[in-house]
DNA sequence: AGCACGCCGACT
DNA sequence: GTCGGCGTGCTC
């Protein structure tokens, strides 16, 4: 039976009838006219989810967008089955943040609302109790303890008569738990609400700021109650923590909420602690290794403002903030801030929207800044605060080179390199083994004279493009403008026959350590080995700081302290230095900083190795003489004249079907509408059809088209004139495609 | 994205 | 003789 007796079209005057347009979670560019349910009580329901009908016999739960004239809506409307918050969970600056979210990522309203929500939340689960939970003991408890016998129930009773207990406190000690149901039965103990505790605790007073960080500290609190990013540039170990702290604890003490958005690896235990320990409130953390309940209550709680201090991965920025007062984002030019499927957005850009929208401070720290941000800090979009001055006695590492031309490579490791290995390990010191990962698309590089391949096409004498390695070795392929070529037989240069495709993974490096140090440990950390989050601080943890060698990717450039290390040997730098990818070499310059930034935290002086084929190579030469800042203003020009971001803006275009000829075929009607809705050519350079490679998924292909604007509002608007074009074209229901603006990998 | 409808192979 | 492959079409 249909539980809506649908309201019949009276004849009578029933004038400005409305619908209630819906977002929906599906990859449709519209939103959903439905009829209001009926007795709905006339709120005002956008913001509001709810529970509609769809397709043939199905359900979703949406969220209203917006309530329109019924006379506007197309023919037969379904109604709402259910309206399901009284009030509007998504409102005020976080629904309009995310409308303007899906505008500019050109998805679906209903797919950026989704990925604002957490499981249970877009599930259309109620907002979850956020109330402190605990246990006290009745009266007939307190009258009936002097008469109980020994046993964990009459423990807990005695310690309850002293005051309640909150649950987490309970679950800590063995057995409470049960104590306290068999307590409850016997109607001596009851579970009671406790009082939100927001009370600042006992802050434990930090380490005094030095003049650079107070300097710091106080152009931040300068800034309270409006919308302000705020460069932190801090050399490692320049102490940027200590100002996040003290402008939360302004934040705090003014009654505001504070965001910390970090890394996906940045939200250590360790960083939870001593945020926790020195604001002396709860600080709830909201990452990927949580329940989605446990989610859905961070979310509760930062909407009804029960959160004061949240410290999260990407997804936190999504968390509504009612009393806002700072936003941080450390590390703010790691690429975890970037999600790479779905909704493509960037945590660290729409944190600065939504500190626009909310009129707070934006602070963004880094050691090594991305070259964006360095640019707004040079025109003055951002405030630029520096930190030169290192905290405590750490000091820089030595930092050598090693050049492996001709040497004789065992994984990709120099004899040079083993015997510095060897003796680290004899003076009792901890060896961390750095792999560069720059994945999949390998260059070909002379083992003899360090010649790569670069297009003929696509290079100039400012900016090489490399070819990378195809077809199982055979085939040389440029990445910008699909130009092929055989692989030479021999090394165009010096005629050597050493040709060979860049890189070793790490477990033939762990391989060939373990069997020239038989004697020594040898941990390898990488996405392989540690699939849980907790797994890399575990196994850290139990390297702990006896000799040993540690090797691993990314992964190791930051966290858990090592405080044995005094050998830091980098290898694979060389496919950084000649990515087909304009940023790798950002990326391997903040990578070599962070490493070296590892190596200066042991008591000992730390070294450093760099391993390369090029050991002139302009990107080292400025790096290791006048540090990264001498690298990005050394790399701004570059880009700018190449044409690449951040003088420029992109987006990709990517498709993927069975054949590539499918693929390909999509991206040149999306190509053609793309330049149909340009009035000029100057104004979207497209670069496309090319191949990308490593397809996702066995058995597909995928192709990519690459979209280049001087003027990023030119680019929008060319795809907004385009993309209906694309979605209605045929093709497009054959490929798998998707849009990615402003992507940070061109692969 | 789901989910149904719709026409051609290896199974009870 | 059916169960089921995923092609293609639609969703207020």
């Amino acid at each position: 039976m249909p539980p809506v007796p649908s309201s019949e079209p009276t004849a009578a005057a029933a004038p400005s009838r409305t619908v209630w347009q819906v977002a929906l979670p599906i990859p449709l560019p519209r939103l959903f006219d439905y009829l209001p349910p009926a007795g709905d009580d006339g709120s005002d329901p956008v913001g509001c989810r709810v529970r509609v009908p769809f397709g043939r016999n199905g359900e979703k739960v949406g969220v209203v967008a917006a309530v329109a004239d019924a006379d506007a809506a197309p023919a037969e409307l379904k109604t709402v089955a259910a309206r399901l918050d009284p009030a509007p969970l998504l409102h005020g600056e976080l629904l309009d943040s995310l409308r303007w979210l899906a505008r500019y990522t050109h998805a679906p309203l209903g797919e950026a609302l989704a990925t604002a929500l957490p499981g249970p939340l877009r599930h259309g689960e109620p907002l979850p109790d956020t109330r402190r939970w605990g246990w006290r003991l009745s009266e007939a408890g307190a009258t009936a303890l002097a008469a109980m016998r020994a046993g964990r129930p009459r423990e807990l009773a005695e310690r309850l008569a002293s005051g309640p207990l909150d649950e987490d406190t309970l679950g800590t000690i063995d057995g409470a738990r049960a104590a306290a149901r068999s307590l409850e039965k016997r109607g001596l103990a009851e579970r009671v609400v406790l009082a939100a505790s927001r009370a600042p605790g006992a802050a434990s007073a930090g380490p005094t700021l030095n003049a650079e960080q107070q300097a710091a500290v106080d152009t931040v609190l300068a800034a309270r109650d409006r919308f302000q990013p705020l460069l932190l540039d801090g050399v490692t170990g320049s102490g940027k923590t200590e100002v996040y702290l003290h402008a939360i604890a302004d934040c705090l003490a003014r009654g505001r909420q504070a965001l910390v958005l970090v890394p996906e690896i940045g939200l250590t235990p360790q960083t939870l602690a001593r945020f926790r320990a020195r604001l002396g409130v709860g600080v709830h953390a909201l990452h990927s290794g949580l329940a989605d309940g446990e989610r859905a209550r961070v979310w509760a709680a930062a909407a009804r403002g029960q959160a004061r201090v949240v410290v999260g991965t990407r997804s936190a920025v999504f968390l509504p903030l009612p009393e806002p007062g700072l936003i941080v984002i450390d590390e703010e030019h790691d690429g975890s801030f970037k999600q790479l499927d779905g909704i493509r957005y960037h945590a660290r850009d729409f944190a600065l929207v939504r500190g626009k929208a909310l009129a707070v401070p934006v602070v963004l720290g880094s050691a090594t800044p991305s070259l964006e941000s360095l640019r707004n800090a040079q025109l003055g979009r951002y405030a630029h605060l520096r930190l030169r001055q290192r905290a405590g006695a750490a000091r820089p590492p030595q930092v050598r080179v090693i050049d492996v031309r001709k040497r004789p490579l065992d994984a990709g490791l120099s004899p040079e390199l083993f015997a510095a290995i060897g003796r680290a390990l004899d003076a009792g010191g901890q060896v961390l083994v750095f792999k560069n990962r720059r994945g999949y698309a390998p260059v070909l590089l002379c083992h003899d004279c360090g010649w790569s391949a670069q297009c003929p096409r696509c290079s100039t004498e400012l900016h090489g493009t490399p070819m990378t390695v195809h077809a199982g070795g055979r085939r040389l392929q440029c990445h910008h403008c699909g130009a092929r070529q055989r692989v030479p037989d021999a090394c165009p240069d010096c005629g050597g026959l050493s040709l060979q495709p860049q890189g070793a993974g790490t477990e033939r490096i762990e391989d060939a350590l373990k069997a020239r140090f038989p004697d020594t440990r040898v941990v390898r950390i990488d996405r392989g080995s540690t699939q849980r989050r907790d797994a890399m601080e575990r196994l850290l943890a139990e390297f702990g700081d006896a000799p040993g060698i540690l090797v691993g990717t990314q992964m190791l450039a930051k966290g858990h302290d090592l405080a044995g290390l005094t050998l830091v040997a980098v290898v694979g730098i060389d496919e950084g230095l000649f990515s087909a990818d304009f940023r790798a070499p950002e990326k391997l310059a903040q990578l070599l900083i962070q490493v070296a930034g590892r190596a200066g935290r042991a008591q000992r002086p730390g070294e450093v190795l760099l391993q390369t084929h090029h050991p002139d190579h302009p990107l080292l030469a400025t790096l290791l003489g006048g540090g990264y800042h001498a690298f990005a203003e050394a790399e701004l020009p570059l880009r700018e004249a190449a044409g690449f971001p951040p003088s420029t803006h992109m987006a990709m275009l990517r498709a993927e079907a069975r054949q590539v000829e499918i693929a390909e075929g999509f991206l040149r009607i999306a190509r053609d509408a793309l330049r149909d809705a340009c009035d000029d050519d100057t104004a979207l350079e497209i670069s496309g059809p090319l191949p990308a490679p490593m397809p996702r998924r066995a058995g597909y292909q995928r192709a990519q088209l690459l979209l280049t604007a001087p003027d990023r509002r030119r680019l929008h608007a060319a795809l907004d004139a385009a993309l209906p074009t694309i979605h209605a074209a045929p093709e497009s229901r054959k490929v798998r495609w998707s849009l990615d603006v402003d992507p940070i990998d061109l692969y």
